[in-house]
DNA sequence: CATGAATGAGAGTTCATTCAT
DNA sequence: GATGAATGAACTCTCATTCAT
């Protein structure tokens, strides 16, 4: 595949991002992608086969492109009790950002794609986040921050309410000040007054 | 409508309702319901419209045929403790249950119809719960079982923790052991050793 | 078929003949029917076999009903022309009623069921029609109040004009000015001045 | 749309067309267009959506290639009452022509779509020829040719009497004889011996 | 006689997928 | 590589008609 071609599947992987945060996953159709990309029908299945190996794609390109927005604003400097406000933050404008997301694409998908696979992208992401906060965690006591006799239980706590409140979230709505509630539900379990 | 057909009508629920908890909600379509339920196409449409009318009715039966295992099961020698205990472990029973739940396609629906209107089914059942476990929190304190400086962030954590294990039980998947940790790590944040 | 029963195939060829005046002929379904009479779909079957059967019966039953409205109203001292006069005032009231009408189902019917056979409805009607004018002006000419070298043709005229009003009025509409300017030619082609 | 797929257009109305000109408009289904085309299901709605789209696109191309074979005989030669007799004679062959008609389906469709608006098809035309006759009788009474008191009501008792037969032939059937005896009167009200 | 539930044929419509150009 | 016309399977929905009660 030339260098054209590669930029060409760029383009409609791009596109095709922008089709699912939409409408979502299963509502996609061939149809869809080929209209948004403008380009022809039997263009489209040069690239790609199905909706299914788009949407793979595509997440597989936003693993690739996310790398770690969270790490880089790390500093030397920074607390534990800081690092995980600054990640909960993020986590936070996530939430609240209505459309531009392809949590309910990548729901449906995994409803439909179950997997109990270590290799499950959503169980991946879980688990890496269970050990970022646990360590975390375990950072905050030991530098006299963080009071907590289970950071495991604690690091597993923060991300089932994170998912927890993303389905919410898309579903019946959510609003700040329940986010901050919560979020600060969460600071106070851990921070020592 | 006589009473026959009152009693066709329930068993085509009841059999959507297992087309429902297999296939999710999209994916249902009026054919697959006539086949489950072995009628002619013409038979279905004399009793429901759409699959949507046909899955909120299922989830309305449902509703009405729940009617709380949980609260039948309280006594009044029932401490607090008891009772979170109780309905925490109906919570893990039906996270557990793999097969026979419509939450696939209960999250399919509202995340096509996703309101904020203070009658979306789930955000309902959400604050039912909130409310619920917020109430029997604040009896625990008074009682001196339990010890919580938030009793409406540690109800809400609960029920955002409960969400976001839905979720992954769905979608990859989820251990009794991973169940258990996390309940046991809610209980140990409240009760007094 | 018991006097109940003939009164009940009275009851739904009235209420039919309000169906096909509403919606034409091809437009209409045994169920319209059954549910414009409010009766049972097998309780119409007893009755009637098809559209078509209401339909003819119910013309047959308007040609029983209708037993000429028009010569009643003639008396013994009127004059060819008064009669003619009378007669147009007749159609023309008729072709400018819009709605309680069933004109378009009948050239529906007809359109579908076409024969040249001399006992289509139509034809003998059109028939009888040139047969009533041509007698008529044939009177007026005797009496000295007509001039006509071709009464037939006059007679034929008329009766292709009145159609073709027909045909205007429920497919483009149609003006009283335009029907008495019409009218008022034909007069004045036969009175002798 | 490319040079191909504008052919493929036009042979897709030709045969509906015919298809039209045998079973009416209400009679054909977008199945039948598909299998009198010999194409399939889907590539019929590549270019029509509906039987209604399809019968209006006839009738415009119908409309662009009639471009009058009327005013093309027409030459200066001519008089008023030639001119005249070519017109009638042009409207007695398509009286007659039984089949290769979309009389049927045209009416139809009106009766179905009435209004009284001047962009009415049939009223265009219904105006149109009104016009034309009109200046057609006016010349020849200036000419010498015809007598007529009142041009306007003579050219509309033209047209309406041509509607009238226009129906008759589709409903009851209308003999060559019929035709020549009404034309044969229509010109001798004209014209002067 | 009368009911109305049930059936199944058939029309409309949309898309994934192929293929000649 | 790229196009887009073409196909056909799959779904939705409506009715004429039948039949057990």
């Amino acid at each position: 595949m030339g260098e054209k071609s590669v930029q060409k599947k760029k383009y409609i992987l791009e596109t095709a991002r922008r089709v699912f945060m939409e409408k979502g996953y299963k509502n996609v159709t061939m149809k869809d992608i080929v209209e948004a990309c403008e380009i022809s029908r039997g263009g489209l299945y040069l690239y790609f086969d199905s909706t299914e190996q788009i949407f793979l794609e595509v997440l597989e390109l936003d693993a690739a492109e996310t790398d770690d927005v969270f790490t880089e604003n790390i500093t030397q400097e920074d607390t534990a009790a800081d690092i995980l406000t600054l990640f909960l933050k993020e986590q936070k404008k996530e939430l609240l950002r209505k459309k531009n997301t392809l949590t309910v694409a990548v729901y449906e998908y995994f409803f439909a794609h179950k997997s109990t696979d270590k290799n499950n992208m959503l169980r991946r992401q879980f688990d890496a986040g269970v050990r970022v906060l646990e360590k975390l965690i375990e950072a905050g006591i030991a530098s006299g921050e963080f009071y907590c006799e289970d950071p495991r239980g604690a690091a597993s706590n923060i991300m089932y309410v994170l998912e927890g409140m993303k389905i919410d979230a898309q579903t019946f709505g959510i609003t700040e000040k329940m986010v901050d509630e919560q979020l600060l539900y969460i600071m106070q379990g851990l921070i020592i007054e």
